[in-house]
DNA sequence: GCTATCTTTTACAAGATGTAAGCGTTGCTG
DNA sequence: CAGCAACGCTTACATCTTGTAAAAGATAGC
């Protein structure tokens, strides 16, 4: 889960301590940057327990321990897509369960929205392109067997329901909606929008 | 237009000079942070042909330049809003021209959906309230008239129908997608979010 | 216990945001 | 056209933040 900062060096063994000092860092960052994005290095490393140097040892800059938050929790949704076993069920039911685990993660770590963090430092773009790529795929699985409206690329579905999640989570970081009205109204629009034959709305 | 960057003093006289390097500055500031939103204050000056210290003389912060711009911006499209009359017209149609202006709003001031200037700073929330409350009150009129589907409320289509702007402007951005494209997708996907009866996408 | 590894301390450099005072310049206005 | 007030420019300073660097102390693993 939590990687390595250093993704050339494939499996270095690091002393117990040092794993300890990156879990706390990561975590630390992962509560800190989703209450305050612009948080300083310094009061990330005070909120880890750590100083600003123990960051600097293992994480080259920002931009690397924001990309390595952003690296861990999007690994973390593809693993629980890739078991959602999406590909055995009918592309509605799919994609309620896709729309779920996405809600999740969004719920999780909310600093993935944050506006600051949200242009992503580059070289991590791939783990953000296997979530959308699934969905383009459950997307394109469901216009083939026509359980969606083929008129819309499904690259387009992909990345609108995806936007159409980040618009919820933030009305409700904004107060405007409870996050169970949020994800009723997120699965609502994603569903209509892929066109998909109105079904109630029943959990599981 | 360019409004004033104090709005508590009503009408301050200005000298001619001093209206002029407002101009400037705000003029400058939309180009190059639509480039690059983290442009420092002084390439913004430089960019004007003025001195940092001017740009300071005339808007105390950072974020008040940029609140600034968003309420530039943001009133100028309210007004061509009001001006379209989009009261008079079937709701369908009213939200298509309001698609048109919106989108041409972020396609003229890029600026407006880059992550670094997202979060609205402090004090000019009402102006893109503003503009959302218009697509509200449209989005409202169509559910009564049975032209939309009034199963989602009416706040919340509002706001993902700009959310889904956002997502078209980035994939303009990002280069996956023409600007014509984008627009495509994106007015057939607010449409179908609002269930609006298909209609063919003729334009005007 | 020894040793490599990790953490901390201390120090430095660069860049950005703001603040402030002094002086020259420009544009109104009488 | 002359004077005054407003405005812009220069210079200087303070602070915060990121990032680099080296040396000394602490710890885990063998």
């Amino acid at each position: 889960m939590t990687d390595a900062p250093e993704a050339a060096t494939p499996a270095r063994r690091r002393r117990s301590d040092a794993r300890r000092s990156i879990d706390a860092i990561l975590t630390a960052a992962r509560t800190l940057l989703g209450e305050r994005p612009d948080a300083s290095m310094e009061e990330l490393a005070n909120a880890a327990g750590v100083t600003r140097q123990t960051v600097y040892a293992h994480f080259p800059s920002r931009d690397a321990l924001i990309g390595a938050l952003i690296e861990s929790a999007g690994a973390e949704t593809v693993e629980a897509v890739d078991a959602a076993n999406l590909d055995t069920v009918p592309p509605v039911t799919a994609l309620r369960r896709y729309l779920d685990i996405g809600w999740q993660l969004i719920r999780r770590y909310p600093y993935l929205l944050a506006p600051a963090l949200a242009r992503t430092p580059p070289g991590n773009e791939a783990t953000h392109l296997a979530g959308t790529a699934q969905l383009e795929r459950l997307v394109r699985r469901g216009q083939r067997t026509g359980d969606f409206d083929p008129a819309l690329p499904a690259g387009w579905l992909a990345v609108a329901v995806i936007g159409l999640g980040i618009t919820a989570a933030d009305q409700v970081a904004a107060g405007h909606l409870t996050a169970d009205e949020a994800f009723t109204v997120f699965s609502t629009s994603a569903l209509r929008l892929c066109g998909a034959a109105s079904e109630p709305s029943a959990s599981g």
